[in-house]
DNA sequence: TAGATTGTTAATCGATTAACAATC
DNA sequence: TAGATTGTTAATCGATTAACAATC
């Protein structure tokens, strides 16, 4: 039950996430239908550019009316891999390895954590929610078993090349990256950062402009 | 001392980033100059994306050599905000908050996080690094008296936006928002978005994508 | 000097917006 | 029916890439 026709273009995979968050609040307050200019409005987009994003996805709308949002939470959940789920390890078991491996949101959005690993001895056997910390030794073993398709890297920058190397050997085709590092992936893994500095960055850039 | 000449474009600025990390590694492995390709090489882009990028900034390069490493870390720095101090206060001392409020990357790049603020009061005055939580009701206190330019979010979606339209009247003209709903802000506000599983959902996309 | 690399102009490509006929 | 809203085509806008003269 594969969804999109083609291909969909970066710029509209990346706003997806957004309409898909926008139309279950407007699910949790009872409306049914929404219209490209309610989506517009709602995102700062212009309704020309929802329509041409919606048009990607397997969906259509009803004219006066707009589009059905039980329906677009189906489609966009789907394409976000919400529908079924996904099976995630954290490689770090730092503060913001732990953070995000006890994060509701995952789970809640279809990313099981199935294990946290870390190379420090000392941090072996720590509880991380109802999981408990793992030595790298064990990597290729727990990547197999548990069908692991994604990792994320919370490593210090100076480590997050070579885990990232480790996941890829063990089969890991996509990685999230939140280390302050650039890492190189061969081109058919996928990989995206997540970055907190980086989102201060812009925005220390944004402030030192006169508008 | 500004340094842009004009408006840098969006998507070379989301690209800004990136030079940086690449350049100081170069810098840390004794390089003193780097040439369009092999930025373009160590960021898969194309060098001639790279030279029209670079000639957005302060900076000139120099031919058969490139572009001195020294200066392009000092221009980079600059216009991303590490050169001079920017006060930042987050809000939200679950997991992920105080996660991020003690992490050093932050420190390292140029931003300070001031305080930590909850509304729930039973974590009021748990330490987080040198920090002890405060309440909300102090929020514009702090803001004014601490100079803060920045608040990141870090609460759960349902008090995202109420914590935002708190920030922007207690003075804060730049948010980091990480909680996973769509914040409304006036367009003379700075909000940017971080979101793990957003990265996550972009994978996902990938990998049900057959290439 | 010869060769490499910049800086910039022009060409291409792709994304956004506008416009409007089709339709509910 | 009249009016609102989609879906899609065409126009515009902007970003990326190519090309090449200038220069070190």
């Amino acid at each position: 039950m594969s969804v999109s026709k083609k291909l969909i273009p970066v710029p509209v995979v990346k706003r997806l996430p957004r309409y898909l968050l926008f139309v279950r609040e407007l699910q949790d307050l009872g409306h049914e239908w929404v219209s490209s200019m309610a989506l517009a409005e709602g995102l700062a987009l212009t309704s020309s550019t929802v329509r041409q994003d919606l048009s990607h996805l397997n969906m259509s709308g009803v004219s006066k009316r707009g589009y059905l949002i039980e329906h677009m939470v189906t489609v966009l959940t789907d394409i976000l891999g919400g529908t079924r789920r996904h099976r995630v390890i954290v490689i770090g078991a730092g503060l913001l390895g732990s953070a995000i491996a006890q994060h509701g949101n995952l789970e809640r959005n279809g990313f099981d954590v199935q294990a946290v690993l870390d190379v420090n001895p000392d941090l072996m056997g720590t509880e991380i929610g109802e999981l408990r910390v793992i030595s790298m030794r064990n990597l290729n073993k727990v990547v197999e078993k548990k069908k692991i398709e994604m990792g994320i890297i919370a490593v210090p920058a100076d480590q997050a090349q070579a885990v990232a190397d480790a996941l890829i050997a063990a089969g890991v085709k996509a990685l999230l990256n939140l280390a302050l590092v650039h890492i190189k992936v061969p081109k058919e893994v996928n990989i995206t950062d997540v970055r907190v500095v980086v989102g201060l960055q812009e925005l220390a850039y944004g402030l030192s402009q006169p508008g």
